[in-house]
DNA sequence: GAACCTATGTCAGAATGCTGACATGAGTCA
DNA sequence: TGACTCATGTCAGCATTCTGACATAGGTTC
């Protein structure tokens, strides 16, 4: 199990465990969300949506965790499907602010029961002061990760921003 | 931002955030592993190897948090390239015992400096005491959510299990 | 031994997400 | 105005991972 010091040791390795943490909240979140035709992705975009009418593609994908051409992609069979509707043209720019139509929020709603069923599970047994330590401590490591980019820019951030939305 | 209480309000939520923080290290790790020819999977696959030699491919595949047949293909490419050996046949079971090629063993370890240096740059500014809770408390989510498995048996669980080994 | 269950390795096909690339619109600066 | 930079939307191709399915080995129970 432990080793000769060498390598990582998987077993004390917090990066290993936000990693067993992560999958394991997507495969709970897969499980619940599969019988309503849905995966986290499109999950995840929904809910922004609802959150923050009018939202771009780009946007979209930098809250949802991944690349703008993947988010496209789902925007593109929402949009097919009767979920969200676009513009057809750009009032400014090339920007395309998206918005939940009536199905897409109906759709929503049965996700979002399902996934906050998920989300107290996962709390279950943590006391207040946990789950504020544990903000506290993800977001510090989610600013030192970003900080520590090779490539950083001085450019402002955006919010929730990974470094993903670069690689495109 | 906030909404009218009917979402999850993905500024608060702990998921949303350990979704994030995940994210930015499978990024920051993709970054320095790309040089190298390798990807997260693949590292891990290493490193798992490095500690426990003799894991089978359906170990592995737990250890890394993807399906066996994932780990399947992958270790095929490794193995075709020479970074790892499996016997022809099994001496028991079906079961074929990996082992890590010295051509393995050193590819892994230019991989583990690079990920140790971001594992320390996403600590930085965290106390001892910090590290510790996160532990703590990113082991009780885990445990939480494996409990609440709607298709939960009763067999004992492999070590650090995420469900995802049963949908194969 | 037979029935049953679980786990494993593996093949095949499909879904999902990524990288690379291009054109375009907006802002900055000289 | 023109050059430059950056962000966006989008297309095409590729990589990775997943789901489904099958045969087989070991263990358990009767």
């Amino acid at each position: 199990m432990s080793q000769d010091g060498v390598g990582i040791d998987l077993d004390r390795s917090l990066g290993y465990l936000l990693k067993e943490a992560s999958s394991a909240l997507r495969s709970a979140m897969e499980e619940v969300l599969r019988p309503l035709g849905m995966n986290v992705t499109h999950y995840s975009c929904l809910e922004l949506l609802a959150q923050r009418p009018g939202l771009s593609n780009s946007e979209l994908a930098r809250g949802a965790f991944v690349t703008r051409q993947s988010m496209n992609v789902l925007l593109q069979a929402l949009e097919r499907d009767g979920y969200v509707t676009r513009p057809a043209e750009a009032r400014v720019g090339k920007v395309l602010p998206t918005q939940l139509t009536p199905l897409g929020r109906q759709s929503l709603e049965r996700a979002t029961a399902a996934v906050r069923a998920v989300e107290v599970r996962m709390l279950a047994g943590m006391t207040e002061t946990e789950q504020s330590d544990a903000f506290r401590i993800l977001r510090s490591m989610i600013h030192s990760l970003h900080d520590g980019d090779h490539d950083a820019r001085l450019a402002p951030r955006p919010s929730s921003a990974t470094g993903r939305q670069y690689t495109g």
